[in-house]
DNA sequence: TGGGTGACTAAGT
DNA sequence: CACTTAGCCACCC
Protein backbone atom coordinates (compact mmCIF):
# COMPACT_ATOMS: atom_id res chain seq x y z
CA UNK A 1 0.00 0.00 0.00
CA UNK A 2 1.35 3.34 -0.80
CA UNK A 3 -0.42 4.63 2.06
CA UNK A 4 1.43 4.86 5.66
CA UNK A 5 -1.16 4.30 8.50
CA UNK A 6 1.40 5.62 10.51
CA UNK A 7 1.39 8.90 9.14
CA UNK A 8 -2.24 9.48 10.55
CA UNK A 9 -2.78 6.35 12.73
CA UNK A 10 0.63 6.48 14.80
CA UNK A 11 -0.21 10.65 15.00
CA UNK A 12 -3.36 9.94 16.76
CA UNK A 13 -1.89 7.54 18.99
CA UNK A 14 0.47 9.99 20.37
CA UNK A 15 -1.49 13.07 20.86
CA UNK A 16 -4.18 11.10 22.83
CA UNK A 17 -0.90 9.43 24.58
CA UNK A 18 0.09 12.81 25.23
CA UNK A 19 -3.52 14.16 26.96
CA UNK A 20 -2.78 14.50 30.75
CA UNK A 21 -4.87 13.34 33.78
CA UNK A 22 -8.07 15.36 34.13
CA UNK A 23 -7.70 16.57 30.71
CA UNK A 24 -9.37 16.20 27.65
CA UNK A 25 -9.53 16.54 23.71
CA UNK A 26 -12.39 16.58 20.92
CA UNK A 27 -11.95 14.48 18.26
CA UNK A 28 -11.60 17.32 15.69
CA UNK A 29 -9.02 18.69 18.12
CA UNK A 30 -7.25 15.70 18.02
CA UNK A 31 -7.77 16.05 13.89
CA UNK A 32 -6.42 19.55 14.02
CA UNK A 33 -3.30 19.02 16.20
CA UNK A 34 -2.15 16.44 13.16
CA UNK A 35 -3.15 19.00 10.63
CA UNK A 36 -6.41 17.08 9.83
CA UNK A 37 -10.33 17.79 10.13
CA UNK A 38 -10.75 13.95 9.94
CA UNK A 39 -13.15 14.02 13.24
CA UNK A 40 -14.61 10.61 12.08
CA UNK A 41 -10.98 9.26 11.14
CA UNK A 42 -10.05 9.86 14.51
CA UNK A 43 -12.67 7.46 15.91
CA UNK A 44 -12.20 4.76 13.37
CA UNK A 45 -8.88 4.92 14.52
CA UNK A 46 -9.18 4.77 17.97
CA UNK A 47 -12.37 2.14 17.73
CA UNK A 48 -9.57 0.26 16.10
CA UNK A 49 -6.27 1.17 18.01
CA UNK A 50 -7.55 3.26 20.88
CA UNK A 51 -7.45 -0.14 22.93
CA UNK A 52 -3.50 0.93 23.65
CA UNK A 53 -4.48 4.39 24.47
CA UNK A 54 -6.82 6.37 26.87
CA UNK A 55 -9.42 7.08 24.44
CA UNK A 56 -11.30 7.72 27.34
CA UNK A 57 -9.34 11.37 27.01
CA UNK A 58 -10.81 12.02 23.75
CA UNK A 59 -14.83 13.02 23.42
CA UNK A 60 -17.01 14.43 20.84
CA UNK A 61 -17.16 18.20 20.87
CA UNK A 62 -20.15 18.36 23.32
CA UNK A 63 -18.54 16.88 26.31
CA UNK A 64 -20.03 13.49 25.76
CA UNK A 65 -17.45 10.55 25.71
CA UNK A 66 -17.74 7.57 22.95
CA UNK A 67 -20.66 6.70 22.40
CA UNK A 68 -21.83 3.76 24.16
CA UNK A 69 -18.86 3.80 26.53
CA UNK A 70 -19.80 6.25 28.83
CA UNK A 71 -20.19 4.40 31.66
CA UNK A 72 -16.37 2.91 30.96
CA UNK A 73 -14.84 6.64 30.92
CA UNK A 74 -16.91 7.75 34.13
CA UNK A 75 -14.67 4.80 35.89
CA UNK A 76 -11.71 6.56 34.52
CA UNK A 77 -12.93 10.19 35.19
CA UNK A 78 -13.81 10.05 38.92
CA UNK A 79 -10.50 8.63 39.07
CA UNK A 80 -8.45 11.25 37.30
CA UNK A 81 -10.66 13.69 39.31
CA UNK A 82 -11.65 15.10 35.45
CA UNK A 83 -14.20 18.39 35.83
CA UNK A 84 -17.39 16.86 35.01
CA UNK A 85 -20.96 18.64 34.48
CA UNK A 86 -23.75 16.69 35.15
CA UNK A 87 -27.54 16.81 34.04
CA UNK A 88 -31.02 15.72 35.06
CA UNK A 89 -30.68 11.78 34.60
CA UNK A 90 -27.69 10.94 35.58
CA UNK A 91 -26.25 11.90 32.05
CA UNK A 92 -23.34 13.38 32.33
CA UNK A 93 -20.22 15.38 30.29
CA UNK A 94 -16.79 16.60 30.19
CA UNK A 95 -16.70 20.45 31.18
CA UNK A 96 -14.46 21.08 28.56
CA UNK A 97 -14.26 24.45 29.23
CA UNK A 98 -12.04 23.32 32.41
CA UNK A 99 -11.16 20.26 30.77
CA UNK A 100 -10.29 21.53 27.20
CA UNK A 101 -6.39 20.53 26.91
CA UNK A 102 -4.51 22.34 24.20
CA UNK A 103 -0.82 21.50 23.02
C1' DT B 1 -9.85 1.71 -7.91
C1' DG B 2 -14.18 2.41 -6.07
C1' DG B 3 -17.98 2.04 -2.69
C1' DG B 4 -19.72 1.83 2.08
C1' DT B 5 -19.17 2.64 6.96
C1' DG B 6 -18.22 5.28 11.15
C1' DA B 7 -15.92 5.91 19.07
C1' DC B 8 -17.53 13.14 14.43
C1' DT B 9 -18.94 18.36 13.70
C1' DA B 10 -21.73 22.17 12.82
C1' DA B 11 -26.04 24.20 11.89
C1' DG B 12 -31.10 24.10 12.01
C1' DT B 13 -35.63 22.85 14.26
C1' DC C 1 -31.31 22.46 25.92
C1' DA C 2 -31.94 18.20 23.16
C1' DC C 3 -32.81 15.98 18.81
C1' DT C 4 -32.32 15.84 13.58
C1' DT C 5 -30.09 16.62 8.94
C1' DA C 6 -26.33 17.25 5.91
C1' DG C 7 -21.31 17.34 5.17
C1' DC C 8 -16.36 15.71 5.77
C1' DC C 9 -12.30 12.84 6.06
C1' DA C 10 -9.95 8.49 6.78
C1' DC C 11 -10.24 3.44 7.13
C1' DC C 12 -11.64 -1.27 5.46
C1' DC C 13 -13.11 -4.67 1.83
Amino acid sequence: MASRPEDFVSRVLEVVESIPEGKVMSYGDVAAAIGSRAARGVGQVMAYYGGDVPWWRVVRASGHPAADHEARALEYFRAESTPLRWSAGGVFRVDLANARWTP
